[in-house]
DNA sequence: ATAATATCGATAAAAAGATATCGAAGTGAT
DNA sequence: ATCACTTCGATATCTTTTTATCGATATTAT
């Protein structure tokens, strides 16, 4: 079968759920309950949860956590390759650095920056170390959050440096070759549809 | 008619690249144009702004840039509070007061922190006068960067003060009351869909 | 003037995504 | 043991979103 891309959105937060449950010892969970918490509806949680999981829950009971928590981990371990690295030690690069969210998606997060002062050689890097870094690190992923003046440029190195998935964060659409699977964060175009249900 | 949440999403996008067409004295643009920019379908492109635009685009030239400019600025101009406050003036607190991307939303942007080594009283504000900042700004919307072990308490204090739409971007699913209006930021999940690409 | 090309809007079709229905299985109280 | 309740998965329906088709209009080259 097929899983869809808003059901791959949604599995992190139901592995966000579990672990809190099992934290509190619960060893059951209902796809009403974890619909319940993220304000979704059951049948699309249980629809979501039939993609990916070995064992299926249990009528009147629910779902064991422990497994259901395993069987999403699985899913969402991408063995390949799950260091990356981040263009831009600024602000934003630093949260992203040191965001907690991520402990299911990666390894290892560098980051490499022009300014000399903000290389400790420890996770932040100078740039002219690139390519080093990439393929001592058997990197795929980068994050850009440098300014936007020089995303274009920024995001150029890193493919020829062998990335093949940028995640950007500059306010500006990047070109990429087909090859390269891109995502340009729109924080303006989050904060619009938000904004917008405030007019409504 | 009705304007769906994709296509309000998708606007701001457009918008960027009217901007830059217009500074490059570009008077008409395609939609064929604007989708090739994006990679996305010219049909959508002509669908989303036949919902907002006043004036139609001509057949075999395209739309007058600088009217179809005008006409999705005024849509997204959400006239009844453009003032945003931040709770958490940590590196991802002030990574957002400094977007350059939200010239389009947003008028004015402060923060608060408990950390009063932080607080410069021009943007960053002690969190004890957060009450005092809402009522004088006529504060509506807040995003959330605190720790996600305090993020619940914070966001239940912005409501308390008055706020009703909020925009979290701590690594935990906030509960708040049906008339509130939130986006939980789920960085992890955008992590996910763009690593599940990469395995394929 | 004519033909080739680009583009539009309106309507129709297809694809993706969310929700409803229903029979079956498990739990817990009486 | 029975009954009320919860929950499951499978299938069907409905809604939203995207893409295709088509006739009409403007531009450009010959």
């Amino acid at each position: 079968m097929d899983i869809s891309k808003a059901t791959i959105q949604r599995l992190p937060k139901y592995l966000r759920i579990l672990k809190q449950k099992q934290k509190d010892g619960i060893l059951n969970i209902s796809s009403t309950a974890i619909a319940n918490e993220l304000k979704l509806n059951p049948i699309q949680v249980r629809k979501d949860l039939a993609c990916i999981y070995k064992q299926d829950g249990k009528p009147g009971v629910g779902f064991d956590t422990q497994k259901l928590l395993q069987d999403i981990s699985e899913f969402l371990d991408i063995s390949e390759s799950r260091n990356i690295l981040i263009a831009g030690a600024g602000k934003l690069g630093q949260a992203l650095m040191n965001y907690t969210g991520f402990d299911n998606e990666i390894d290892k997060i560098i980051a490499v920056d022009n300014d000399i002062s903000k290389i400790d050689n420890k996770k932040i890097f100078n740039i002219n170390k690139l390519n080093q870094l990439i393929e001592e690190n058997n990197i795929k992923v980068g994050i850009i959050t440098v300014p936007k003046q020089v995303a274009q440029e920024t995001c150029d190195k890193l493919i020829k440096a062998g990335i093949d998935t940028i995640w950007n964060f500059a306010p500006t659409n990047l070109k990429v070759p087909d090859k390269i699977n891109i995502k340009n964060e729109d924080l303006s175009a989050s904060l619009t549809i938000l904004l917008n249900k405030l007019k409504k």
